[in-house]
DNA sequence: CGCGACGTTGATTTGCCTCAACGATTGTGG
DNA sequence: CCACAATCGTTGAGGCAAATCAACGTCGCG
């Protein structure tokens, strides 16, 4: 599964088959079946996660004891409780996985030693965060802008393969909607 | 104003003084006065901005032409419209001065040779990168967590500051109510 | 088959917006 | 330095998007 990975690297910065080998160590693969959590809220989050196969979600249980959605996370992502990881702190947010999955953990200190002894890999991630910074901008000005109705459409044309792929409770927790209002809405949609 | 720079640099990297003076000239000092524009939506978003002095913010124009607060920045922070900036397009952003203040520009053509002479400068872009997609994380829960007065109130006690520095109906468009709202809000508080 | 998870529908409630009117404060030109 | 305008903050009446609550149909799975 660390292939994957590679050519992810290999799509951002100059790494050959021989830093590909010695970079890969770095990492360990856990594999995740269907619903198994990868993080919850309050345990140290010791890990940084790339998503090589299959789909995971984050969330959050609010006040109302409510799970809120805040990320998908499919192939090719990168995800963590940020947070939480660069203090080495407890989460706050609970990772887990929405279909049979494989991800890629390196921890804060072997990602410490990763940039120590391959100085692209700072390069890597810091396109890797400019860009999620970067989509987490527009994000907010979506939240910020958009009624519900004008959330699920644009989702639905951007994304609509993940209609598929999740179920309709999840989705309406990522648009931060009841499941009931999404009903309504998609129902409006049909007729 | 490049002084405050250089600090910011040498709290994350390692940076001489010989380093210092040779990275200042990649940036332009740019004076602002209050209520001045830096960029506006639809221009081309050529620069990266780091403010040295005073207070920002980033809008935009919605629907309904109202304008939407989405970002402060104040001493020592980096802004610009990230999207527009990464693809050197035009921005969907504004950002406007709030107070008399100084910014430092640097193009993108010039970042990336910034990059290349100085090899740390990536790990402190990394570094700024990684801090600000974490804040927006913790941002994007808020957002889905809060109902205005929640808040009203996190912000009120996190940043008491600038609940001085800043002119009502901003702080209003920032928090995503109308100012007749956080009117009514405030005035519910002082009873 | 039967149970629990998921989706739908409808009645009611509420957080927040809209619109309008009116003080208070700020700024500006004469 | 005052007069007057513009900008900003407040208050209240009415309205709407979306939540809550409850009940019921359906489907996948042990």
């Amino acid at each position: 599964m660390a292939e994957e990975l590679i050519r992810h690297l290999q799509k951002h910065i100059a790494a050959d088959a021989e830093d590909a080998r010695q970079i890969v160590p770095f990492f360990r693969t856990v594999p995740l079946q269907k619903k198994e959590a990868l993080l919850a809220e309050g345990q140290l989050c010791r890990y940084h996660y790339f998503v090589a196969k299959g789909c995971l979600r984050m969330y959050f249980v609010n006040g109302k004891g409510m799970e809120q959605t805040i990320h998908f996370a499919i192939e090719n992502w990168w995800i963590t409780d940020y947070p939480a990881f660069q203090h080495r702190a407890a989460a706050s947010f609970h990772i887990q996985a929405i279909e049979p999955s494989e991800v890629l953990a390196i921890d804060y200190a072997s990602q410490e030693d990763l940039f120590r002894e391959f100085p692209q890999m700072e390069r890597y991630f810091r396109l890797i965060f400019q860009r999620a910074y970067s989509a987490a901008q527009l994000r907010i000005r979506y939240l910020y802008d958009f009624s519900r109705e004008e959330f699920y459409d644009h989702f639905s044309t951007h994304f609509p393969e993940f209609i598929q792929r999740v179920p309709q409770y999840l989705l309406a927790s990522y648009l931060n909607m009841t499941p009931e209002y999404l009903s309504e809405i998609r129902s409006k949609k049909r007729s």
